[in-house]
DNA sequence: GCAAAAATAAACCATTCGGTCTATTTTACA
DNA sequence: TGTAAAATAGACCGAATGGTTTATTTTTGC
């Protein structure tokens, strides 16, 4: 990594978790110098412009966020453990600054910025295929009853997950957190066998 | 209503959708100048700033909303009919432009805006709080299982709905809301005596 | 360690931002 | 209908916006 690789990174690193609270439109370029020390130049001979740096810290935020869950997953021997540990990762995901990246760059993006929208799209079916590949696993291996529909299940859970992080975050307590988080599990292990 | 509050309203009512789709931060002044084709003198006239703007705009929105969907609930005779047409109404929600004002206004105001996201809250409270009314009658007149938690559902439902909206903007069609509502409705169909 | 290349600082740019002010028009009421 | 009050247009404000350019500094490879 030479230097303009490593200045790149730094840049995204330090704005990533800005944009996410301030949104795009509410990050300005001053937030950016800020936060990274740097004058304009600096910036702009790494970026082309401040949408490509949106762009970047959300791909930097998302993948942050999906080595960490998938390393929850790895971590379960089957598919109890796995879905087990992917709630207790998403549950104690609160340091991750602003919240889920998903859920801040889809709303902003979903109007306005038809790019992005592309990038959210993605990391929704990543987000979706994570779950849909344990459930589907665990039928595979006779760990779950095959009676349970994966693609509607990981669906399902996605949507929840995503809405109690609204949840948390608006009304400043993780009790919704936890009745949404207890009751996707209460499901999943009566798909046990 | 005299022409100081009816030019206000006015005001509310165009700028609204815009302010529901591009964002707070997103909105100029320019862009609520052009859609209600008034001069600024028109605008600072009647408000404060941009930020009254923007909170009148959400109530506005939520109560809209809210109109709608208690509307659709009230022509329900018992809770299965209730909750059937609130489902129905969130499915149909599609025409108010911008998505849903809890997730927009929520997803921007929590890191940014206090006196905002205490509104938001407030409209998720109340959102809740329609879904667990249904319930609750439903248990007392003996409609619906007494097993049953009216909280945690209502919760519950709330954030699947929440989430689905966002995927169904993000990810352009009507499949993961349909999926989700499915099974928000067959659940509650078993939880029926 | 030196020269070429890359990276950065900082002055600069036009434009837009939210917001104010005053002159004029419109409304409302007697 | 005349007049006082309310409402609006539009010029104006300084600050901040995203972005460019140029001169200087720092890296890099020999």
């Amino acid at each position: 990594m030479n230097k303009a690789e490593r200045t790149r990174r730094f840049i995204i690193e330090k704005s990533a978790s800005i944009i996410n609270r301030k949104g795009m439109a509410g990050t300005s370029l001053s937030d950016i110098m800020e936060a990274t020390k740097l004058a304009k130049g600096g910036i702009y001979g790494n970026f082309e412009n401040k949408e490509e740096i949106c762009m970047e810290a959300f791909l930097y935020l998302t993948e942050t966020l999906a080595r960490r869950l998938d390393g929850a997953v790895n971590l379960g021997r089957n598919a109890k453990e796995k879905f087990h540990n992917l709630l207790e990762a998403y549950k104690g995901n609160k340091d991750v600054e602003g919240g889920c990246p998903i859920l801040n760059f889809g709303v902003e993006a979903d109007d306005t910025h038809p790019n992005m929208k592309v990038y959210v799209k993605k990391a929704i079916n990543s987000s979706q295929k994570r779950i849909l590949n344990i459930i589907s696993d665990g039928i595979a291996n006779e760990e779950i009853s095959s009676t349970v529909n994966p693609k509607n299940f990981s669906v399902k859970v996605f949507a929840m997950i995503e809405g109690a992080i609204l949840c948390r975050r608006v009304v400043e307590n993780d009790e919704q957190m936890r009745i949404v988080m207890d009751s996707i599990w209460e499901e999943f292990e009566s798909f046990l066998k």
